[in-house]
DNA sequence: CATGAATCTATTTATTCAATAGATAATGGC
DNA sequence: GCCATTATCTATTGAATAAATAGATTCATG
C-alpha cells in the first residue's frame, strides 16, 4: 500500500500542476483544496523540495511551484521519492534493493522472481505516465470500469 | 510493500507445492527449511487452513498439506488472502474495496485512475502464476537481468 | 520593521506488524 | 488408558513505522 505521505505529496503535485503559469500557489490553499492537514504537508512539500520535484518562494505572495515541466515529472518518480522504491518486496526494487532478512536462496528465489516481473510492470505504466497526461483520454483509453462497492465479491471476480 | 506474514506465508506454500505427495510435512520443518519462526508459522498456517488454502492433521504424523491442487492456488490468490488486496491503494480494490478518507473527489481521482490500472497489470501476472509454474522457464522466459547489488543508481537508471 | 509566507528539527501520538505465550484439542502408538 | 506428538486458538507483548503536531527560525516584500 502507498503511505498517506505518498498520496498526499500525489495530491499536492497534481495540484501544482494545475496551476502551472499562475505563480506560486499558497501551502494553505493546496492543504484546503486538496483536504491535507497544513502541518504535516508542510513536512511533505520540504522534502519535495530538497527532493528538487517543486521550488517555493517564502514571503508574501510566496507559495510552490512544480520545479520541472509537468511533462517531466512521472508518477514513479514521485513514487520512489517518497516511498523509496515501486517493488513489493525490497529485493525486487531496481532503484533501492536490499536485501531479504531471512531469505533462503535469493538466486533461486521464486517470490523474487515474481516480485520483479510485477515491479517492471508497473514500472512500465508509472513511468509512462506524468503529471500533464490527460487522465479522462487515459480512462477512456484503458476503459477503466466503475468498481462496484463493497465487498460483495463472487468466486469468478478473483 | 507486502508484509512477512505474506512472505512467509508464500514460501511456506511453495515448500508445500514441493512436498506434494510425500503425506503431511510437520511444522517443524517448514519452519526450519524456510527459516521462519516456529511460534509465528504457527499463526501463519492455521489462517491459512481456515482459509481453505491447507489442510493438516494433528498428532503423530500429523502435518499440512495443500487442500487444493498447485496448479490451482495463484500468487494472487494468496496475496488476496494474506494481505487482503493487490492494490496499492484501497480505493483501487476490486476484492477489498474501501473509499479513501480524505479523498476529495473519487469519481475524477487521477490518482486512483492510474492504481487501477497498475493493479490491473499486477493482477494478470499474479493471477496467471500458480504454485506449480516452473520458475526457471519462467524467469529465461521473462529475461529476468540480474541485479545490481546497492544503490549505486545512476540517472538514467530510473 | 512588520507581515506573510516557507523551513527545519524534534516530539508526540496512533497504528500496524512481528513475534511470543499459554492453554487446548486431536491423533496414534504402546 | 496414557503418553508423546502435533495442530489450534485467543490473547498479549514488544518493536517499528507512520501520521500528525509543535515551536522556533529564516527569508522576501511592501
Amino acid at each position: 500500500m502507498l503511505s498517506q505521505k505518498t498520496r498526499y505529496s500525489i495530491r499536492a503535485l497534481q495540484h501544482l500542476a494545475d496551476h502551472v503559469g499562475t505563480g506560486p500557489v499558497p501551502l494553505g490553499e493546496i492543504a484546503e483544496k486538496q483536504r491535507i492537514p497544513k502541518k504535516f504537508l508542510t513536512v511533505l512539500l520540504s522534502e519535495m523540495g530538497r527532493s528538487g520535484l517543486v521550488s517555493a518562494q517564502r514571503g508574501r505572495d510566496g507559495g510552490y511551484w512544480l520545479a520541472k515541466d509537468p511533462t517531466e515529472i512521472s508518477y514513479g518518480d514521485i513514487v520512489r521519492l517518497t516511498r523509496g522504491s515501486l517493488a513489493l518486496v525490497p529485493c525486487a526494487s531496481r532503484w533501492a534493493y536490499e536485501s531479504c532478512t531471512s531469505c533462503v536462496d535469493e538466486e533461486g528465489c521464486r517470490l523474487r522472481m515474481v516480485m520483479l516481473t510485477v515491479r517492471d510492470a508497473t514500472a512500465d505504466i508509472l513511468d509512462g505516465l506524468t503529471l500533464a497526461d490527460d487522465f479522462k483520454a487515459f480512462a477512456a483509453d484503458k476503459r477503466i470500469p466503475a468498481l462496484s462497492v463493497g465487498n460483495n465479491v463472487t468466486a469468478e471476480q478473483h
